[in-house]
DNA sequence: CCAAGGCCTGAATG
DNA sequence: ACATTCAGGCCTT
């Protein structure tokens, strides 16, 4: 009895340090018992117990403590390498980000590594973000929509981006111009949602993935980056028999449903205990 | 539909 | 030193 109580809370405690430092989010910083961080236009200050200060004082639910981890994990564990990887990690949690923010990030995230992303977002945000101070320390907020998308592609360039810089502008202007509105689509599902933010400039089906998982409550979502397809031949040969080296958009829409398949509706958070494994595997730096 | 090549940049490798 | 390679992809040909 106090074994399975103790079990229980395991499965729905959360371990901050092992969420942000996830490959998730990039706009983080120790400081020090707490994690504060940018929200889009909030910021937030985390203590260990996952406890959240906000700065704009909204209640967002950052740790989706909502979602049932009970359930999560017993959906997603059908495999050795995934129950050790949930077991070792556990605590870790899909963050509910800002979309725009989370939108920005990832285009500013492909080919690329954590520690430029992280370089480039900060310029941007020291660019074109509003200064705020929170308790007592000074903080960029994210740029809205509107100021990237007048900003000039050269201002944007300077923030170390390289051609991805026009990918920005454009991005944010579709969003400024409300050609695509993060609200309805998180009302959308999955394929619908996809489809549409694939048009925009910059995303494509991994960088889609990413937004969705981390900001548009798609739990289905599997981003498959380097990382991931290297997990799977490792780990998953069998399952997921990878028949090509690159992976066309086709072979990514065939092999995500292999995997919603394996994996159950919850794909996402299976691939960020995957993740996070294999990463520390091969002691990559994180924030 | 698929394969191949180019792309900003900076840290790592030779 | 200095050149080449490579990294959480995407877009064009």
């Amino acid at each position: 009895m106090i074994q399975l109580l103790s079990k229980m809370q395991n499965n729905n405690a959360i371990n901050v340090e092992i969420s942000i430092n996830s490959g998730q989010v990039f706009l983080w910083r120790k400081n020090g018992e707490y994690w504060d961080g940018v929200n889009g236009q909030d910021i937030l200050r985390i203590d260990n117990f996952g406890s959240i200060k906000s700065y704009q004082n909204t209640k967002t639910d950052f740790f989706r403590k909502k979602d049932n981890m009970e359930q999560i994990i017993k959906s997603i564990s059908k495999d050795s390498t995934t129950r050790k990887a949930v077991k070792k990690y556990l605590g870790l949690r899909i963050l509910k980000q800002d979309p725009f923010q989370c939108l920005i990030s990832f285009i500013v995230s492909s080919n690329s590594n954590i520690q430029k992303i992280k370089t480039s977002l900060e310029k941007i945000s020291r660019k074109f973000g509003t200064k705020v101070e929170f308790e007592n320390q000074e903080f960029f907020l994210f740029p809205t929509p509107k100021k990237l998308a007048k900003a000039s592609i050269n201002e944007i360039r300077n923030c170390g981006v390289g051609y991805r810089a026009k990918f920005i502008k454009e991005a944010a202007n579709i969003i400024f111009l409300k050609k695509i509105d993060f609200e309805s689509l998180k009302k959308s599902d999955y394929f619908e949602t996809k489809e549409s933010i694939c048009s925009i400039p910059g995303v494509g089906n991994k960088v889609a993935d990413c937004i969705m998982l981390f900001s548009l409550n798609k739990l289905e979502a599997f981003p498959l980056d380097r990382w991931m397809i290297r997990i799977l031949e490792k780990y998953f040969f069998n399952e997921f028999q990878l028949e090509t080296k690159t992976i066309t958009k086709k072979q990514y829409d065939i092999l995500h449903d292999k995997i919603v398949n394996h994996f159950g509706p919850y794909a996402g958070y299976a691939q960020q205990f995957l993740f996070k494994m294999e990463r520390e595997n091969y002691q990559k730096k994180w924030l």
